[in-house]
Order: structure tokens, then C-alpha cells, then sequence
DNA sequence: TATTGATGTAACAAAAATAGTTACATCTAG
DNA sequence: CTAGATGTAACTATTTTTGTTACATCAATA
């Protein structure tokens, strides 16, 4: 199972998406994700590092660095997720037994497509389709 | 980052697949995978309770319950992964909060979405697609 | 310019998930 | 009956994730 980071991330953007002219803390996005504040700077980190947001040391508030429609769940999943790999494979598989020796390829190349399948959804789900979800009538 | 118990599952249920005809023992299959024979035997029971493999109890060998082309690699992680969500959410957040009240279920729609895009491309993977790309000329 | 309240981060602690190990009951086959 | 295997429980170790404490630093303003 993938951890709540992604999860957690996608409420902040859609938080500081949703209030644009408040000045957001990180006290406040906590009560609203339910978790302590440094979990959250952390995450803004993050965020911030994969340039998805801007922040201001020593300054309540955060922006978005672009369109909701242009930051993509994708974007949001690899800037809090550092491994490049979906699948954790074994490792040192026994090289003197064939199924040993080729496998790493084999699962590499099965676990990558099904992950591409993943990323490609991923890509095409936005932070302003989330906001959709929680704010249009449907 | 998913476990590797699947990328070890899929390695146990190639090797089956191609000897049918050996006695594979778990010590043997966790000499190819490198790790401990409690843990091999532990998988095994998993691909066993999912109805993927047949094994006899102080007997060695294990059998595919079918054909390896009728077996996907959405199987073999459903067998070695309990869990239903692929992607954790956070819980309990504020239901005071116009975000937080409603995050939840776009989560699970977006996540959901995404994942039955990684199923959909793992259930089309089989493990005689494995066996292929181990033991094929390309 | 001193105070208040915020961010940024390191360091540590706690909890949960994963993987490895030991031990042993039980079964199969010779 | 014995040798060698599976099936499983219980324990340990490791790693990952999450939560917490502490504090340096910055911004705004009274």
C-alpha cells in the first residue's frame, strides 16, 4: 500500500486552491487533515521542492505556482514519493539459476508497463478535478 | 513503494511453471530468490489459499492449479496483498472543514481510478508472458 | 526595534509494515 | 522408524512511515 503522503498533499493543494486570500498555516491545513503541523511543513517541503507551490519563510500563507487544472495527481505523487519504482523487487536473485538469472529484467519490464498504466491515469486526474469533486453540485 | 512479496510470488510461481517436472523444494526456491525458506514457504501458502498453486503437505513440489497463460500478475497480487486500497488515506479529517468534509470520497475516486488502470494493465500480464520473456529469443 | 507568530528543519520517538529466523508439529515416502 | 519435507506460530530485526519536541530564522507590526 502507497502511504498517505500522497493523500495528505492532495488536501493541502486542494486547500490552498480553495483559499486563495486566506493566509494558510500550517496549524490550520493540520486541524483540517487531522495530523500534527510539522507533518505538514514537511509536506510543503515537498511541495515546494518539486515547485508545485511557494511559500515565504516566516510568512502564513502558500501558493499555488500554477493553474489547479496544470498540476496533475501525478505531479503531486512524484514530488512526495522519492523511489522511481512502484514495485519493490528482491534483490540478488540467484544468477546460476535461470529463472534466478533473468527474472529481475522480466519484472522490471512487467511491473514498469503496469506502472506507466498507473502514471498515465494519474497524469490526467488534476488538482481542479478535486476541487470539482468537493465543490460542484454534481 | 509495493512490497516485494509480489515480485517474489511471480519469481515462485515462474519457477513452478517452468519445472514442472522437479521436486522443487523451498529451500531450492528461496536459493533462486534469495531469502530464507520460512518466507518462501509463507508465499507459498498465500498462492495456495488464492487457489494458484497446489502443494501436499511434507511433500516436495508444488503444481499450478492452471494453465500459466490463466494466470495474471493481478492474481498473483491480489494473493500476496491483503489490502484493497493501493493507495492509504489519511483518516478522520475535519468534517468542519469544507475540504476536509469532502476529500475523502474524491480521494477514493481519483485513487480508485488510478488504480483500476494499474489492474487493468497487471491483469493482462501473465505469468507465461513471464516465462516468455525469460526463456524466448527476442 | 522588541515582540509575536509564523516557517524551515534537525533530531528524536513511536508505530506500523516488512522481512528474516527459530522452533516444532505433522506429513510423505522409503 | 527414519529422513526429509511442508505448515505455522512466535519471535526478532529492519525499514518505513508518522508523530513530536526543540529551536533557528524570518515577517509584520505595535
Amino acid at each position: 500500500m502507497i502511504n498517505t503522503r500522497v493523500a495528505v498533499a492532495v488536501h493541502i493543494l486542494a486547500l490552498i486552491a480553495s483559499k486563495p486570500h486566506d493566509d494558510l498555516t500550517s496549524d490550520y491545513i493540520a486541524s483540517s487533515v487531522n495530523t500534527n503541523p510539522v507533518v505538514i511543513r514537511r509536506l510543503l517541503g515537498m511541495l515546494k521542492k518539486a515547485e508545485l507551490i511557494q511559500t515565504t519563510a516566516g510568512k502564513a500563507g502558500a501558493s499555488l505556482t500554477r493553474d489547479p487544472a496544470d498540476i496533475s495527481l501525478l505531479d503531486v505523487f512524484h514530488a512526495v514519493e522519492p523511489k522511481d519504482n512502484l514495485f519493490a523487487v528482491h534483490g540478488n536473485p540467484n544468477p546460476h539459476c535461470p529463472v534466478g538469472k533473468g527474472i529481475r529484467r522480466a519484472l522490471d519490464e512487467a511491473f514498469g508497463a503496469a506502472q506507466d498504466a498507473l502514471e498515465r491515469k494519474l497524469s490526467s486526474e488534476t488538482i481542479d478535478g478535486i476541487l470539482h469533486q468537493l465543490f460542484d453540485k454534481a
